[in-house]
DNA sequence: CGTCTTTGACCTGCGC
DNA sequence: GCGCAGGTCAAAGACG
């Protein structure tokens, strides 16, 4: 019965030890690949800190910008003045160009950057001027992943205030500079002559930034907490206007008003006024940069602007819609049309987020924010690119155009929900569409792969970058 | 009980 | 000056 028994023992202990054999060998390769996820991690935080440096010089060039064309009135009267006519203005192209803009742009020369008043200085090629979302705080705020705002400054209204937060907002973006917005009325006939100063500064008050979008919810949720204080039935337009106020902080001169299309009732055009004034949660920050932005876009070429509509192209039509800038009624508006599907990502990743995630219905082009490659030829996340794009991804920081920032601006939405935090308010949680969507983004496209690994590094690294920011 | 939405009244600008 | 339309206010009700 020993006999028996010993050898069946041996095979047991053989077996034993094979085991700890391959777990040690397993932890062996787990520790080798953590070392190297580590050095990833630490590669990908330098070249962010790099682009954040790139990010902080453009905006630097875009205040500079802005301030060189408040500084020069009646611009119009300039021929080759920085900001074109209007009428000139439908044969430029003009982009909204926030956050990393300068990171990853197109390689066609064609498009241009209106924050820069369209100046169309080609002198200098970076001058592709970004409004925005710095990731800088990549290792702050975000940790919180507060969907609702939290009290780390995450980000600010970008092109005002994100470069200086303690710098009054709105001091480089008249757009933004939106007075007690709570009279945010016009003084009418605003002088029309008189200074050009406050011309635009009667602009800024009402500058207007639509958005139009496939939704099917009562509002789309861009980050942003809102407080609505009346409806009204507007002629022409069977559906109600909804009138809503940023209720982030209390003085927050922010409002929105959003109506359905009469034409389409799916879609849903939202509009923006006035300029935040406090800290934004990332999301918010996004949609919050797209507007200042597109008004700063509205001011820089109204001072020389009709009335009439324009139609932008943009260089990449596959990725940003039709916007339009009108100045009518002294109202100047810039709409952007984020209804038609035309990105070519967005083809291939659009289901789930285009389809049923936040506010059910994001506009395909908002689902390929992040997802979607920069047009115009560069490669989609190029390797320089990469850690930034993950930060964007991860932490909801914009991408070149404004389509993209609202893509960033959910995306980090969507990044919140998956780690079961932040529900925004009036999205309904989809954490599994996400994740279904990630998945399937990893297996069909390899850029998404390093994208998605660069957003996952970040996140992680977050931690580790708090703590060592302490 | 506090917050948010609803909704009718009111205010303001604009065109005739 | 009048009327219309857009925008805002604020009381009342709903909701958690």
């Amino acid at each position: 019965m020993v006999l028996e028994s010993f050898p069946s023992t041996q095979r047991n202990s053989t077996t034993t030890s094979k085991c700890e054999e391959s777990l040690d060998d397993k932890l062996e390769a787990t520790k080798a690949e953590m070392g190297e996820v580590r050095e990833e991690n630490e590669r990908l935080k330098t070249l962010l800190s790099h682009i954040v440096r790139d990010y902080q010089s453009l905006q630097t060039h875009f205040q500079d910008a802005v301030k060189v064309k408040h500084q020069a009135p009646a611009a119009d009267k300039l021929p080759a003045a920085p900001a074109p006519a209007p009428t000139a203005t439908t044969d430029d192209l003009v982009s909204l160009c926030l956050g990393s803009g300068g990171y990853a742009r197109p390689k066609g020369a064609h498009q241009r950057s209106l924050s820069s008043s369209s100046s169309g200085t080609e002198t200098d090629p970076d001058d592709q001027l970004s409004l925005g979302l710095s990731s800088r705080r990549s290792t702050d705020g975000d940790d919180r992943q507060a969907a609702r705002p939290s009290a780390t400054p995450l980000m600010n209204l970008s092109s005002d205030s994100s470069a200086d937060d303690d710098a009054a907002p709105g001091h480089q973006l008249p757009a933004a500079a939106c007075p007690p917005a709570t009279k945010a009325r016009k003084s009418p006939g605003a002088g029309v002559d008189g200074a050009d100063d406050e011309v635009l500064q009667q602009q800024a008050k009402k500058a207007r930034v639509s958005v139009r979008v496939k939704c099917d919810t009562p509002t789309m949720n861009d980050g942003c907490q809102w407080r609505k204080y009346g409806q009204k039935i507007s002629k022409g337009n069977p559906c109600p206007r909804a009138y809503y106020r940023c209720t982030v902080a209390p003085s927050c001169p922010v409002r929105k008003q959003v109506q359905r299309c009469a034409d389409d009732m799916s879609i849903l055009i939202t509009t923006y006024e006035g300029t935040h004034s406090h800290p934004l949660p990332p999301a918010a920050a996004a949609m919050a940069s797209t507007t200042s932005a597109a008004a700063s876009m509205l001011l820089a070429g109204s001072s020389s602007s009709s009335s009439h509509g324009h139609h932008l192209p943009f260089p990449s039509a596959g990725l940003l819609g039709p916007t339009t800038i009108s100045t009518i009624a002294s109202c100047p508006t810039v709409t952007l049309d984020l209804t038609a599907p035309h990105s070519l990502m967005q083809q291939q990743y659009q289901s789930p987020y285009a389809a049923g995630y936040e506010s059910k219905a994001l506009p395909a082009a908002w689902s390929s924010g992040y997802l979607a490659p920069y047009a115009g030829g560069l490669p989609y996340y190029g390797k320089s690119s990469l850690p930034a794009m993950g930060q964007h991804f991860g932490l909801g920081m914009a991408t070149t155009r404004a389509e993209q920032l609202y893509g960033a601006a959910h995306s980090s939405s969507y990044l919140q929900r998956t780690s079961s935090v932040g529900v925004v308010h009036g999205a309904p949680a989809a954490a599994p569409a996400v994740t279904d969507t990630i998945a399937k983004a990893i297996t069909s496209d390899p850029s998404f792969q390093s994208v998605l690994a660069a957003a996952i590094t970040s996140y992680m690294g977050r931690g580790a970058g708090a703590a060592a920011h302490k």
